[in-house]
RNA sequence: GUCCCCGUCGUCCAGAGGCCUAGGACGUGGCCCUUUCAAGGCUAAAACACGGGUUCGAAUCCCGUCGGGGACGCCA
């Protein structure tokens, strides 16, 4: 039997990062094992859910790479996959524990007649985990406006689409049992369980909006990219038991297993998904780089198109720890600087003669090769015949072309941006001076 | 309050009785490289919550305490 699991969100509006790990777990094992990843949505309470609430959660589920076999927009042998569209189902369910005796009327609504005894079940995160049914109450499992609770929808719809492995939040973990009771109540045998750790913020509480971005679409917005995240949230409460931690998608595919989910919550450290960025960004190849910045609206100055750009993007790419970060990073190779750090300025520029210095090798550039070599060749010259160390050349220039105390290395800059460029920009500083 | 889950460096993950003077990664400190900033290399500090057992031997098993989290809805 091929293994068959769902990730069923409420619909939202967002895929929260919480769920999106759980999606992800799902998926990883589905994709492992050859088997089946539904996606159903759980609309039942009508008060708080809306069609186009589950475009978000859609949105972000592509974004991370996550498909799905089944499910919304692409249906499937079970479908609907909106529980909003199998009331009946939900109905005929309750009627048949009300017509054999498990279930009772209670002001309208029904509850389901919990049986005395011990309820069991085997936790392949857990182990196993025992409940008196005597703390389960009575719960409710049609409203009295004859909507079902979560627990019938659930266990119904996981019966019907022939879901093997439940995983999901250990906050499910209580829940577990009456769902159990639900699965014998049906003459069903339940799915295994696998309930992984949440997802805590730095301060050890539950994740939320005032821990910053929870949604996974924030985190694209903020220049992420989903490799990176795809990785970090798998290795978030999950370990592959081996020292390793950077890997694509298909390499957590092959070493995914339900083992090794930590019990334990886990914090979303983002210092360390800033790592697993920059690891990723490293790894992308330039046009994928230049793809993605220009459909994140980031390729300001379309350096696809630049002769350039693998060049400028070999210096970058270690600079630059998320996507939002290469404009800025950009600018000097499109732009002559507006304006100069006055504290660079002050630093490196207030020493008498620095004008002097500046017009003084522009005009040994009007000259020089203009290569890598010559360049720098040049510049050392210079500052020997003057008796300067050449730092103060270097900082200078490095100022003249980018405005700033910070560039990537400066002779190779200075060969992307051409002779004539460099000659205008020393030019500019020093008449400022 | 009741029930459930969890407890290894600040954080994430290794460790499933001797291989542990507890390993890796992020972050942090130092050094190297060097024209700055990164990247890279090397290195340092940093943890088995506590108390009892079991055992020749426990981070690993058992019990208790403490601590953290979760669930107790006609929410999911």
């Amino acid at each position: 039997m091929t293994p068959r699991l769902r990730f069923a969100p409420s619909p939202t509006g967002y895929l929260h990062v919480g769920g999106a790990r759980t999606a992800l777990f799902n998926w990883l094992y589905a994709r492992r094992h050859g088997g089946t990843f539904i996606l159903r949505i759980e609309d039942t309470d009508v008060a708080r859910s809306q069609e186009e609430m589950v475009t978000g959660i859609l949105d972000g589920l592509r974004w991370l790479g996550i498909d799905w076999d089944e499910g919304p927009e692409i249906g499937g042998p079970h479908a609907p996959y909106f529980q909003s569209e199998r009331l009946d189902r939900y109905r005929a369910a309750a009627k048949q524990l009300l017509d054999s005796g498990q279930a009772f009327e209670d002001e309208g609504a029904i509850r389901f007649k919990v049986p005395p005894g011990k309820t069991a079940f085997t936790d392949s995160v857990h182990g196993p985990i025992e409940f008196d049914n005597g703390h389960i109450e009575s719960f409710v499992i049609l409203r009295s406006d004859t909507h079902p609770t979560y627990h019938l929808s659930v266990v119904v719809d996981d019966i019907d689409m022939a879901i093997t492995h439940v995983v999901r939040g250990d906050d499910h973990i209580s829940n577990t049992p009456k769902q159990v009771l639900l699965y014998s109540a049906f003459g069903q045998t339940p799915p295994s369980f696998a309930h992984v750790p949440l997802i805590m913020g730095p301060d050890k509480q539950r994740l939320s909006k005032r821990h910053g971005a929870t949604s996974v679409m924030e985190y694209e917005q903020q220049g992420y990219i989903p490799e990176a995240m795809f990785n970090f949230l798998a290795l978030l409460g999950w370990g592959t038991g081996s020292n390793d931690e950077l890997f694509t998608r298909e390499e957590l595919i092959q070493r995914f297993n339900l083992e090794g989910i930590s019990g334990g919550n886990a914090v979303f450290n983002t210092e360390k998904l800033d790592w697993f960025n920059h690891q990723h960004l490293m790894r992308l190849a330039d046009e994928e780089i230049l793809a993605r910045l220009r459909d994140s609206g980031l390729g300001a100055w379309d350096l696809g198109a630049d002769q350039r750009s693998g060049k400028i993007l070999e210096l970058l790419r270690p600079r630059c720890r998320k996507l939002t970060d290469y404009p800025e990073q950009l600018r000097p190779f499109f732009e002559d600087p507006e304006s100069y750090d006055a504290e660079a300025v002050k630093k490196h520029l207030s020493m008498p003669g620095t004008k002097e210095h500046l017009l003084a090798l522009k005009e040994t550039y009007s000259a020089v090769q203009w290569t890598e070599a010559e360049i720098e060749k040049a510049l050392r010259a210079l500052a020997d015949a003057r008796t300067l160390k050449a730092g103060v050349l270097i900082h200078g220039t490095r100022i003249a072309v980018t405005g700033r105390m910070v560039s990537p290395g400066l002779f190779e800059m200075l060969v992307l941006l051409g002779r004539e460029t460099v000659m205008r920009r020393l030019d500019r500083l020093a008449h400022t001076l």
